[in-house]
RNA sequence: GGAGAGGUCGCAUAGUGGUCUAGUGCGCCGCACUCGAAAUGCGGUAAGGGGCAACUCUUCGAGGGUUCGAAUCCCUCCCUCUCCGCCA
């Protein structure tokens, strides 16, 4: 959500900022239109209230005194007082609700440092890591160096669940689980992330505060008890702290979070989604940060430095670009992309996404911070970024290690997690 | 899943229809006393909305209802605790 004084004393800036994003603006005109109505309403129900409340503690005292008939005629007059506050009041609590409408589908505005651009065409690359891996042999994807081992089946996952759903087995089982233990250890011990380890069910307002709905929902698996499975530890992590006030003694505060991720991906099927390219359920290690709004940006530069920590630390190459503002969604202020080298599939794979979001999350969850006592209560910036998700991360590594004679030699890092040296 | 007890301004508690504009204690902040501190005393200590302001409205887990008036009565839901059942 987007400061109302903002929206109301410049409208223009807030178009300005939604037209960056090639998004529709017109949702600003009817934002101001119910809120001019909104305040008027409200304004004109306090005061039939505040009448309401004289005259009804006035009846209070006459009783008390004694002087019954001086109190039935007082009833009397609030009878047409009543009708009108309940007719206020209904008025009021729709526009409320309509003005809550309109909010919640507000984009956030780009930051003034995101480029300008249309679409994933126009992202500037940032920095680039290490070196592509070079072979004296054709590199094979990463879903035949899994079938020659039998690291994972994806046949009989989609037998089990669906299409879509990963088997892995054995070994390519234990990689799977050495990868994000050994990321969760990382971000904890050198990066100083707080652990911590989440539902992976939220329920509503959770999924608002984060803003995956009401817009998303069809990208979230649904139970029949109107509650939904993560489509990203972020949800319930930065929901951690939904409806409190933080002391600013104490930002920023620095979670870390394994979780599995479950998103229903409608709409892209038959893009990308060979081998574990694009699965509804992957594993994932979340960072979130709680941040004043005058540190953000330098711990989102940060965050993104611990994101590409752990990949440094497994010797694979990659680069960072930072997303232009027609590319950066609806909910980001800023955001930088960690796309690893994958020399089977012979592309970059987006890998973590580093975002600010500023307070258009703790607007929605309502999460705030007190600069110091006695003072008023502000909301905090709120910032993630995948460190980092598991599938692609696991198909790189498989590609970038491969031997001629098909073999996989493990990240050192890794091997401790693993237990052994190589696969194969 | 069954039975019972609860959810009050950071924490703990009081409040069962009308000065509740929610009391008290602890904690916290300020002032006084003090060389300084402790102790003590006095004062202040929730959030949000509207208004230039005086002021005013909303919120006692959430939502609805009864009433001129609800923390208090009724209904629905959520959550916590105790016991029972079931069970990784």
């Amino acid at each position: 959500m987007l400061d109302r004084d903002l929206l109301r004393q410049h409208p223009d800036a807030v178009r300005a900022g939604i037209a960056r994003k090639h998004l529709d603006t017109s949702l600003v005109d009817t934002f101001l239109q119910i809120d001019t109505e909104y305040r008027r309403v409200r304004s004109e129900t306090s005061d039939a209230q505040a009448e309401m409340n004289r005259i009804s503690k006035s009846i209070g005292a006459l009783m008390g005194q004694g002087k019954k008939e001086e109190a039935e005629q007082a009833k009397g007059q609030t009878k047409e007082l009543k009708d009108r506050v309940s007719t206020l009041e209904a008025q009021e609590r729709e526009l409320e609700h309509q003005l809550r409408e309109v909010e919640l589908q507000l984009p956030n505005l780009p930051h003034e440092t995101t480029p300008n651009g249309k679409d994933e065409n126009d992202n500037p690359v940032v920095r680039t890591w290490g070196e592509p891996q070079t072979f004296d042999f054709q590199p094979q994807p990463h879903w035949d160096i899994a079938e020659r081992h039998r690291l994972f089946d994806l046949a009989k996952g989609a037998k089990i669940a669906g299409s879509g759903f990963v088997l892995y087995t054995g070994l390519g089982a234990k990689l799977q689980r050495a990868l994000f233990s050994f990321m969760i250890d990382f971000q904890a011990a050198h990066n100083g992330y707080t652990e911590v380890f989440p539902p992976y069910i939220s329920n509503r307002a959770s999924l608002v505060g984060t803003g995956n709905l009401p817009k998303f929902e069809e990208d979230l698996y649904k139970t029949t008890d109107d509650l939904f499975l993560i489509p990203t530890a972020e949800v319930p992590i930065t929901n951690i702290f939904r409806d409190e006030i933080l002391d600013g003694h104490d930002l920023t505060i620095k979670f870390a979070g394994y979780s599995a991720c479950f998103r229903r991906e409608a709409g892209a099927a038959g893009k990308d989604t060979r081998g574990l390219l694009r699965v509804h359920q992957f594993d994932k290690v979340e960072l979130v940060k709680f941040a004043k709004p005058e540190e953000s940006y330098n711990e989102l530069e940060g965050l993104t430095a611990d994101a590409e920590s752990v990949l440094q630390a497994l010797g694979l190459h990659y680069r960072v670009i930072e997303l232009c503002a027609g590319d950066l969604g609806a909910k980001g202020a800023k955001c930088y992309d960690l796309e690893l080298w994958s020399p089977g599939v012979g592309r970059f794979l987006e890998i973590s996404s580093c975002t600010n979001f500023e307070a258009y999350q703790s607007r929605r969850a309502n999460i705030r911070y007190r600069p110091a006592q006695g003072e008023k209560p502000q909301f905090v910036h709120i910032l993630n970024g995948s460190g980092v998700a598991v599938p692609r991360l696991y198909a790189a590594i498989l590609e970038s290690f491969q031997q001629p004679d098909g073999s996989v030699i493990l990240p050192e890092a890794l091997r401790p997690y693993v237990g052994v040296d190589r696969i194969g």
